[in-house]
DNA sequence: CCTTGACTTGGAGTCGACTCCAGGTGTTAG
DNA sequence: CTAACACCTGGAGTCGACTCCAAGTCAAGG
């Protein structure tokens, strides 16, 4: 699969796939004989992992590592849970946040609700006051 | 209460504190006669939101748009609260995206723990033939 | 009076993460 | 044979959101 399909596909532009392959987010991918990319199965699991994974804010220099010590092999099984670990926890800990953020939207938009509500209340009074019924 | 002290209890820096200012996330802090910000109940509760707010990565463009609507008075209400659903809207996409990244890495951090057990266990049964009993 | 320390401003610098560009190559269609 | 097109590279530019800095002011303590 080449570079554009592989764009369409997962909603990142061609540059941030070579960019993610450049800083070494995703080990080089595949060539053709002519040098261009053509993702196989494997390289398709990567970006799908690392698109997953930026979309939820993981930083890229911490993903950099880890793709690294996925690269070294099995010796590094230990390390690569620590770093799942420590990101999982952050996560959950920005979701925690965003979901007090999320209350005090809901809150918010309730009491705007109301306070329309109320205003247009006072309208149809206005207009049954104009109107002299 | 003075700049370093709302730094202090709001854990923003005195410099994004006065950035939010300038960039009119915030309206003008009260001052003293020399000057010098003095946070009052009202400016307090002002940095409260917007931390909230930017925490959970509502863009600082979207709430000086908003704070400025909140400065123009009632007539704003609708304009505000359209505001609110959207980004209300947009930050429960965010955390479900977020959501199901940390299910992955909750799937992949057991993947690597039951990988861990197996090898020690291998690591175990090395040492017992080595020992000969 | 002078120093110290917390404050002020306007403006420049940094950082993370892309995003764009110029100039070059390789394959296919006319 | 050449034009069009999708690809390539290295490097520069952009963007959002701070963060830092120099130079100045003011209030309080020695």
């Amino acid at each position: 699969m080449k570079i554009a399909e592989v764009s369409q596909q997962y909603g990142l532009s061609v540059d941030t796939l070579r960019y993610y392959e450049r800083v070494g987010l995703i080990p080089p991918v595949h060539r053709n004989q002519g040098g261009v990319r053509d993702y196989d199965e494997l390289d398709l699991r990567r970006v799908d992992f690392i698109k997953c994974m930026r979309g939820a804010g993981l930083p890229v220099e911490v993903l950099i590592d880890y793709m690294e010590l996925v690269q070294q092999g099995d010796s590094t099984t230990e390390a690569r849970k620590e770093i799942l670990i420590e990101q999982r926890n952050l996560l959950a800990a920005r979701m925690e946040e965003m979901q007090k953020t999320l209350d005090r939207l809901n809150y918010k938009i309730e009491v705007y609700e109301k306070a329309l509500l109320k205003k247009e209340k006072e309208m149809v009074q206005v207009e049954e006051l104009m109107a002299g019924d």
